[in-house]
This record gives structure tokens, sequence and C-alpha cells, in this order.
RNA sequence: GUCCCAGUAGCUCAGUAGGAUAGAGCGGUCCCCUCCUAAGGGACAGGCCAGGGGUUCGAAUCCUCUCUGGGACACCA
């Protein structure tokens, strides 16, 4: 609709231009905005307030103008000239009704456009080391990046979900000799445990299973414990494959896939760190210092270089990070979305500096990053601690078993992801219009109860009949709701230009207290035969785009609650 | 010290390319209801948008400085 008003606008500067009103060269930025306050119309646009410069004009007479020069048009009923200049759009009946057929028709596609042309987008997201389950920091990760592979999708992108983990450094040196001392029977209190050891009761079941000899299958690997308790390598690969299954099993629970699991240690297996290395040092952006291997950031925008390779000879994490977007892009990932903890937020401008050092015709701001703030979680109106270090450990399962799967899901993706997020496990849990995902839930559910009604009355209705009645939808409130049913489609594109999905949980909620609203001041199961089937067809809507919606941020649309 | 994010109603947060009187939910106060299954619905109160300066027809939104909170700044990953 916005389209069609802008269209409308562009063909009367057109007029104004050819009568000399406006110069020649203006360029016009024609902006259509949705109205807060109804009585502004449906539409407006501030054209007449930008363009009244350039026409040396005052924006009112100019707005007049512009109105007298707006082709005829079945989609208004009538505009209006209000404020310093705004143009308000009323639109017209045949206007929302054919807005409504088009969602009936489109159904579950509603909403989705063609803007990604199929290009490939990889969403890399978690990313979570082996060392231990995932805890709700993860899951906002899982949450977010999840939303955005799947609002890209709905702007017809080919969406790659892949899942990066580091299974050879420092780290899992520390895991590995925690399960080692766990299965000597060690405790993290005792002198010889291991310094940077992981002390969560976690490594305790892990070290029994690795003693039993069971054998473990995660989504891209599996290994048997060898019950050898010197063999740390063994442990080693035993320790990664268990956390990865258990991982595994957090993601399925939270329903989140991915297409693929990137191992940091491929990346040296396959040679690519090292050619990687090579390049930086062909390229002249290295240099020595102090018997480590330098890399010239600062030509990138950094504020100091970096080492690449330390003294004793280890590469620094950034330069398999390097070679893993060098693959990346040598995939053909022409958009590459990192969603990582905000805590990873330094490693950009090396990641990047690395890339273009490579003189690989990569552009600039690639790979694009949303980071996460943190999360804080609240029960009963107090903090609960989260302390990693003692083990003690609230999970992202756990926290799915405690407030269930939707709930969970939405919460962590309705907040803007760059800003801190409160989790307040009773109000998700509650089951009540406090709720959010509840309310938009039970909007849905609604509807189907409606039908429900409908069938046990022994009356019927059929969508070319409800489509027929659609001229009997005359109040306002029926208006407005279809107006806003007509806004999803822009939400999904603003949604996935600006990376972030908590666009549309806030639409969703909107929509969802509007029909609320509706329902509640309006009965659908009249016995007007045709008011009856045109409220029908507009709830039919409603389910639509409730139900699209929700899909986008993974949260079921139920039919009963 | 440098960098990033945030600072909007008592609380949790929106605010969509700068636009017309700043929005929602909870909490508060006051009504109504028990009507398509929904412990429900409605109304009101509540704000110098952290603060100063700037840009312009117009700023919560852009620029700049200051203050406060969080995070990041290893030859750790």
């Amino acid at each position: 609709m916005k389209q069609v008003i802008a269209g409308l606008i562009d063909s009367a500067l057109k007029t104004l231009i050819e009568n000399g009103t406006l110069p020649e060269d203006v360029q016009p930025n024609i902006m259509v905005e949705n109205t807060r306050d109804k009585s502004h119309g449906d539409y407006a646009s501030n054209i007449a307030l930008t363009l009244a410069k350039p026409a040396r004009s005052n924006p009112r007479q100019l707005a007049e103008k512009l109105v007298a020069a707006l082709p005829q048009s079945d989609n208004l009923t009538r505009t209006e000239i209000a404020g310093p200049g705004f143009i308000n759009f009323f639109i017209s009946e045949a206007s929302t009704n054919s807005l409504l057929t088009t969602i009936l028709d489109q159904k579950e596609s509603y909403g989705r456009n063609n803007d990604g042309a199929g290009r490939k987008v990889q969403v890399e997201f978690v990313s979570a080391n082996p060392t231990g389950p995932l805890h709700i920091g993860h899951g906002r990760g899982a949450a977010v990046g999840d939303c955005l592979c799947r609002i890209m999708d709905a702007n017809g992108w080919d969406v790659t979900r892949e899942f990066y983990y580091n299974d050879a450094g420092q780290q899992i040196n520390n895991l590995a000799l925690s399960v080692q001392a766990r299965c000597k029977g060690l405790t993290p209190d005792d002198a010889s445990w291991p310094e940077d050891g992981y002390r969560g009761d976690y490594i305790i079941d892990l070290a029994e299973s690795f003693m039993r000899g069971d054998t473990v299958k995660s989504e891209d690997q599996s290994f048997t414990g060898t019950k050898n308790s010197a063999d740390l390598e063994a442990i080693r690969h035993f320790a990664v494959a268990y956390l990865r299954r258990e991982q595994d099993l957090d993601l399925k629970a939270f329903a989140v896939d991915f297409d693929v699991y990137f191992l940091e240690s491929s990346l040296y297996e396959e040679g690519k760190v090292e050619r990687t290395v090579q390049t930086l040092i062909k390229n002249g952006y290295t240099y020595e210092d102090g018997g480590a291997l330098w890399l010239r950031t600062t030509d990138f925008g950094d504020d100091k270089d970096r080492v690449m390779r330390k003294k004793d000879g280890g590469y620094t994490y950034f330069v398999p990070d390097v070679a893993y977007h060098l693959d990346k892009w040598q995939r053909g990932f022409e958009c590459v979305l990192n969603e990582q903890g905000a805590d990873h937020h330094s490693t950009i401008t090396r990641v990047r500096a690395g890339l273009q050092a490579l003189n690989a015709d990569i552009p600039k701001g690639w790979p694009d990053y949303v980071l996460h703030q943190m999360v804080t979680v609240m029960r009963g109106g107090e903090e609960v601690k989260i302390s990693k270090r003692a083990g003690s450990y609230l999970t992202l399962r756990d926290l799915i078993d405690e407030v269930g799967r939707d709930a969970t899901r939405y919460f962590l993706a309705a907040r803007k992801s760059d800003s801190h997020l409160t989790f307040d496990i009773d109000l998700a849990r509650s089951q009540s219009a406090d709720n959010p995902v509840y309310y938009i839930q039970y909007a849905h559910a609604r509807v189907c109860s409606i039908f429900r009604k409908l069938a046990e009355n022994n009356l019927d209705w059929d969508l070319e009949t409800g489509k027929a009645a659609l001229s009997c939808l005359e109040l306002e409130s029926e208006k407005n709701l279809v107006i806003n049913l007509g806004r999803y489609p822009e939400v999904v594109k603003n949604a996935a230009s600006a990376r972030e999905p908590h666009q549309i949980a806030n639409y969703l909620r909107d929509l969802a207290g509007d029909f609320h609203t509706y329902y509640n001041s309006e009965k659908t199961l009249v016995d007007d035969e045709n008011l009856r089937n045109a409220r029908l067809t507009l709830a039919v809507a409603v389910r639509h785009v409730l139900a699209n919606g929700l899909d986008l941020l993974g949260v079921t649309a139920p039919e009963q609650m």
C-alpha cells in the first residue's frame, strides 16, 4: 500500500515538474509513513516539507498543489493536508478488502519476499566450545541466531546454519585434564587438581561415563571411552564428543538445527591456517619482533598491531579465525552473520583486518556481526546467580524444562540483542495475558476456538463466500486491524535488514493486542450471515499472520490452549 | 587510558530511514463484567526521553562534550 501511495505521489511530482512548480533537478525522496494517530489518516507523507525549499514555496501551498495533481485512485477515499504540511491519506474499503484477499490467498507465504534472490547467507551462531553445558547466554545466541536464519529465509536468502567450535586449544586441554583428574578420583579441593580445571559436577558424570567405556554419539562425531585414565588423548576425544552430545540435546530441546558443524582442528589439519599465514607474510603485512610474528592490523584501523605467532611457535586465536572466515568467503557466502556474545567484540576488528590483509577482494565490512549482551535471570523477584567457577549453573536445558521451549525462545529473542536482558522466570511461566508469549499464542488459539464453536453450531464458512462478504466490515477497529495486517511484510523486511528479530516479536504482540480488543468488543458469530462470514474471514487472516510471525520466532502456534 | 553497548513512566522495555500532543505491558487508583471456553474487559494518573552545546522548518532519534551503568581491551580462546 505504501508503494501504491508513493507511486501516486511520484506521478504528482512529475506533473509539478512539467508545469514548472518544481525545478527539474529535484531529487525527491518519497517517504510514506504509518500514522500513529488515526485522525491523521492511515498513511502520511512529509514530501511537501522536504521539497518546500527547492520549490521556493511554503510547505502547505506545495502540499495543496501536490494533492491537486494526485491521480485518481480506488485505493483512497480522501486526502488531507495537516500540520506544517503533511499529506494524510485515508484508504478505501476496496483497498483493505484487497489486502485481506491477498493474505487469504498467500496464506503461509504472506509476508515473505524475494529480496535475497536466492543468494547465499551463512549465519554462524552458538559456537560454544565443548567444555560444558549450554547456559542461558548461549540460549540467547541460539534464539537470536535461529530467528535471524528464519527471517533471512523469509526474505529469500539461501541460509546455511553453522556451528563452529574449538576442539583443540588450551581450554580443551584443561577439560581433558579435569576429566582425567576425576577419573583418578581427585576433587577440585585436592592440591593436585589442575590449575584451570573445570569444577562443575558434569565433569564427574563425564569421567564415570569414560571409565564405563560408554560410546557417545553427537551430530558430528562419535567416540568410545577407553577406560584408561592414563590416556589423556582418549579422554580429550571422549570429553569433546560427550559434551558435544550434551549440547546437541540442549539444542534439540530448543528446536535449533545446524547444517554445518565446523571444527577448528580441521583448519590446522587441512593446512588452512598455515596457508593463511603464508599469504599474510607474502602480502607484506607482517613483521618479526621479540621472537613473535606480528600482523600490522593498524593498517586496517586497529589501535595496535597483533601477535599472530607467539614466541613458543603457537598461533594466537585470531589466526585460525581469519583462516576460518577466508574459508567461509571461498564457500561463496556473500553475506555472513556472526551471532556472538558481546564479549567477542574485540575480535571483530582483528578478523576484518586479517581478511583485508589477504588481498582477496573481500569487502571491508565483511563479515557482519550481531552481538548480544548479557542475560540476568530473575526468579521470585531475585536474581539467580550463576557461577561457572563454582560449578553452580543454570543451564539452557534447565530453563527449557522449567518454563517451556516457546516461552524461552520468545523471551530470549524478543529484546533488542544489544541491550541487557532480564529474564523473568515467573513471568515466562505464567499462563495469563501478562505473559506476551501466552498472549500471542492465545490470540491464535482464539481464532481456532471460534471456528470450533462455529462447527458446534452447525454453521459453516468458506473462503469464497467469506471474501464476497468483506464489504460488511465497516467498523473502524476492523479497518485498523487490516491495516496492521498490511504492515507485516514491511516488518519482515525491516527485521532482516536491521538484523533484529525482536521487531517480529513486538509486532506480534501489538497485533495480538488489537485482535483481543476487537474480539472483546465485537461478537464474531453473529446471526447476520454476511457479517459473520466477513468477520470469520478477517479472523482467518489474523490467524495466518500470527502463525507466520510465530514461525519466524520458532514459537508454536497452538490451536488450543 | 582506549574501544563497544546502554541510560525513555515506580518496574521491564518499544519507539521502525529526524516528523505532527512520547508508546505498550506490569505495578498504582477507579469503574464494568461473568456475553464466540479463557482468573476477563475498560478508564485515569504517571515523562525536562541522563545532562549541556550544535545541525534544521522539526531531534528521544544525527554530531559533540560531560556524567552513570555494563562489557571488552594478553605472545588466553
